[in-house]
DNA sequence: GGGCTGTACTG
DNA sequence: CAGTACA
DNA sequence: GCCC
């Protein structure tokens, strides 16, 4: 926010950016919450032809602080809104198209004053938004929705609101607030009768009945006890860090802390300290949380790129090797340089040498001393020696193909399989089972990750189908597009639906399951659920396409849960994956079990393999995903913020 | 020297 | 049951 | 492969 005005310097849009996104990745850009911005790729067209007006570099500056991607070149393929106010033609000339009805209908355009409004209406975190008409919105609170678009106020041109209104509403920004209702997805609700049900409609609210004291897993009272730790570990409970000793040695400081932060990996990041600017003894400061997927996507610069880029390189590269052998140890192995790599990729100084990489969490003697090679000498000759041998390019080539993993590729490895012409001709004597067959043939696109506008689109078809089957079905997008990100690698939908009136969604998934492939939504099966007649609980995989000429086959995965189940089912399925594995880690060191339907308390569990449990234990939070994290003494995180891994 | 997440579908 | 996949 |  250059905003010296008496300097009076003279900005040009594409610097303005240049230095928003510089300020924003050193951590110099205030980021307010909510980012209600997030997951939107904005078009800004300046009043100011050449150079900036100080509005320009305000509404710039709101756009980028609140989580937008801003595009600096119009590129309709990927835009979702547009704001100006220079008039229909002055826009349509600089947007070089002939007019603003050529404007993909489903690019929200909207003019300045939107910014501000949405600003004033959601900023400051209240429950209740107002509308533009002034009425308060108490049911759908929280996000920008149909009537903030449609508002004429509002609209860049009034041209396009006619068409605004025939497509369905866009989910907002998939990002809830800390407290209150956790609705997920369109603001609009379906068409419902509003004369009933009056608690049903916040689908994912905190728990309305049950008694919320905090249970301890006591049933495993032996469990608990012998281990030092007592229910809550006081070690690990992740208060926010305290930030008055910051006086002595700061780098001693983050190591302690950098230590505990990978130990599990559940706090949020925004209550991480910032030492970038610690060599000028400028002391500890606390950094607003930024969603880093989302800006890594479309940001012309390389984000805030690692200072031990080339390290992470060779770990990864040692990270691929490992992986791509079916032995046990190298699983654990890759396991093991994943973690590496993730807390090297937080390590906010540059390492010198192998004594230093040993200090961080995560790197032991092993990789130390390949990291001190790789310093020493440019290269880690185990990774050329490895790499030599061609059966990790063709492993990876393989487990390319939906179904194939480690194993199978190997094996193919080793009959002499090589390219996918091989597979395909069934060299060596191979069979391909029907998943695999279906993922050989769309090898590119499974491998494709696809825009977060085509993942939105596909499920605002699938949803009213869903709809249809039964109305009162919560149905909603999770995976990394509740996390915010700019791209999905795939399209995660979860449903279930509320019990108060005595029905369930019963058969619902055999019959979506045939609407979807009906309207040529769903494409290719990939996995069955078991039980899709009648069960509450299943799970769907496949692929699908926008039911349009030349779209790409994208994969899919349903997921069907009981509603009391529905809390532990969103944080399951809204990730990430690593997250996850850390609250049941966690979970597990705290005599519990999580899963995706709830948090278990005295589980026991066959002493011999760990993995069997002897009894399932008792279900102590599952309706929200508030007091599963509550229990686990995890701060609360934004699905957003719930990013460990990429 | 054991643990490193916990589950569902395929064949 | 092993293998693969999902977050 | 790392950590306890």
């Amino acid at each position: 926010m250059p905003k010296d005005r008496k300097v009076a310097k003279k900005w040009t849009a594409d610097e303005y950016i240049d230095d928003l996104f510089q300020k924003k990745d050193a951590g110099k850009l205030p980021m307010p919450n909510p980012p209600f911005f997030l997951g939107m790729e904005v078009f800004y067209l300046p009043i100011g032809q050449d150079v900036l007006r100080d509005i320009d570099m305000k509404r710039y500056e709101r756009l980028v602080s609140r989580g937008a991607v801003l595009q600096r070149r119009y590129d309709p393929t990927t835009a979702t809104h547009i704001v100006s106010e220079n008039g229909a033609k002055v826009t349509a000339t600089r947007l070089g198209i002939n007019s603003v009805l050529d404007i993909p209908e489903h690019i929200r355009t909207v003019n300045g004053a939107f910014l501000g409004h949405l600003v004033s209406c959601y900023g400051s975190g209240t429950h209740v938004r107002t509308l533009p008409n002034g009425r308060k919105d108490y049911e759908n609170a929280h996000w920008p929705g149909r009537e903030d678009f449609d508002d004429p106020k509002l609209a860049a041109f009034t041209e396009r609101i006619k068409k605004i209104e025939e497509i369905p509403v866009a989910p907002p920004p998939q990002v809830r607030r800390r407290h209150g209702e956790r609705r997920l997805s369109s603001p609009q609700p379906p068409a419902r009768s509003d004369t009933e049900d009056e608690d049903e409609d916040p689908r994912f609210k905190r728990n309305p009945t049950k008694s919320r004291q905090l249970p301890t897993p006591s049933q495993s009272s032996d469990i608990i006890s012998r281990s030092s730790s007592p229910g809550l570990p006081p070690t690990s409970s992740p208060t926010p860090y305290d930030d008055e000793k910051a006086d002595s040695d700061p780098l001693a400081e983050f190591y302690s802390k950098a230590r505990e932060e990978a130990e599990l990996g559940l706090n949020d990041e925004s209550e991480f300290v910032d030492y970038t600017n610690h060599g000028h003894k400028r002391g500890v400061r606390t950094i607003t949380h930024t969603p880093p997927s989302v800006w890594s996507v479309d940001n012309p610069r390389p984000t805030a790129s690692c200072l031990n880029q080339d390290i992470i390189d060779e770990l990864e590269r040692l990270h691929l090797i490992h992986s791509s052998r079916p032995f046990e140890e190298d699983a654990w192995r890759a396991f093991s340089y994943k973690k590496c790599i993730r807390n090297i990729k937080n390590h906010p100084i540059r390492i010198k040498n192998g004594n230093e990489a040993r200090q961080i969490y995560g790197v032991g003697e092993k990789t130390a001393s390949k990291i001190n090679e790789f310093l020493t000498t440019g290269k880690i000759s185990r990774i050329t020696h490895e790499l030599s041998k061609g059966d990790v390019a063709a492993v990876k080539l393989f487990t390319g193909i939906y179904g194939v993993g480690s194993h199978t590729a190997y094996n193919w490895y080793t009959l002499g399989l090589r390219t996918l012409e091989d597979v395909r001709r069934g060299k060596g004597g191979v069979k391909l089972s029907p998943c695999q067959e279906t993922g050989l043939k769309f090898y590119d696109d499974i491998n494709l990750r696809m825009p977060r506008a085509e993942a939105e689109e596909i499920f605002l078809m699938i949803k009213p189908i869903a709809l249809a089957i039964d109305p009162k079905l919560s149905v909603d997008i999770m995976g990394s597009f509740r996390r915010g990100k700019a791209d999905c690698g795939d399209i995660d939908i979860l449903i279930t639906r509320p019990i108060h009136d005595g029905k369930t969604h019963a058969g619902v998934m055999a019959r979506l399951w045939a609407g979807l492939h009906k309207a040529r939504i769903l494409t290719e099966d990939l996995a069955l659920p078991s039980n899709m007649e009648d069960s509450l609980e299943c799970t769907y995989r496949g692929l699908c396409s926008l039911p349009v000429p030349d779209s790409r086959r994208r994969r899919i995965d349903i997921l069907m849960l009981p509603w009391q189940y529905r809390g532990a089912a969103l944080l399951y399925y809204t990730g990430d994956d690593i997250f996850n594995r850390a609250m049941r880690f966690k979970a597990g060191k705290m005599g519990y079990s999580l899963n995706q339907r709830g948090l278990y308390a005295g589980v026991v569990r066959n002493p011999n393999k760990r993995t069997e449990k002897t009894n399932q234990g008792n279900i102590v939070a599952s309706e929200t995903e508030e007091e599963i994290f509550k229990i686990l003494g995890v701060p609360w995180q934004e699905p957003w913020q719930r990013v460990r891994g990429a």
